[in-house]
DNA sequence: TGAACATATGAACAAACGTTCATATGAACG
DNA sequence: CGTTCATATGAACGTTTGTTCATATGTTCA
């Protein structure tokens, strides 16, 4: 049997019992995807004006300070993870967050993040 | 003057405005540190059960599947980040979420992953 | 003190990431 | 048509990340 760090409170079988709570490890993955998405501060400031409104991928590039490419290959990243919708419009391609749950998220930690 | 697409809703002057709004770059930058710390499933494991109860890296270790080197190398960047306390009684080291915060925005994000 | 246990930490390494540069696609318009 | 503008995409590159292995620190207890 494998050694086990005894004490008041946790013993073995809470941790077995944790155990049986144990969400599947995709879950874990899923989430994780999500939270990346929102980890990086470039892709933080795009979110962050599309929290504002719907912007093309020129608007972003000069509001933002990056270059083109970059915001390209973020949003692409971003719309591949769900978390944008991109709609065609002539030239441009205009982007929006794709639903309130993830405003909901970014503004909490966005909030949380300045103290 | 730079080229910037017209349209209907949105133009260069709205970009100015937004521009104006615009938060720093270290808001950017806390925000995405917070998010990276939820950003990995095995940091994802961790967090969630130290949302159950308070755990030492032993209870983590053999809960979660993971090495011991690992779970102590991810506890170390999540006290950093000001994700989880320690708390050390004897030999044992016990983390504990830090904040209400913290629960919250992965609840928020761990139930949103699950559809 | 010395052995056993719990945790921390440094070096090494492969994998993932974010940017840039160059170029491709595709729409608008003369 | 050909040019211009908006966006996408692939390759290359340096950086960051997460894990492992080996070892160090520190605690308990005989």
């Amino acid at each position: 049997m494998h050694t086990v760090c005894e004490n008041v409170t946790v013993n073995d079988t809470a941790i077995r019992a944790l155990q049986r709570e144990l969400p599947e490890d995709a879950c874990f993955e899923k989430s994780a995807n999500l939270f990346k998405a929102l980890s990086d501060p470039s892709r933080a400031k795009i979110i962050w004006a599309l929290n504002r409104e719907e912007l093309c991928v020129h608007n972003l590039t000069a509001l933002l300070g990056m270059s083109q490419s970059s915001v390209s290959h973020q949003l692409s990243g971003l719309r591949a993870a769900g978390i944008v919708t991109a709609r065609k419009s002539g030239k441009e391609v205009y982007y929006t967050l794709a639903d309130h749950h993830i405003r909901e998220i970014f503004e909490a930690g966005f909030e949380h993040a300045k103290e």
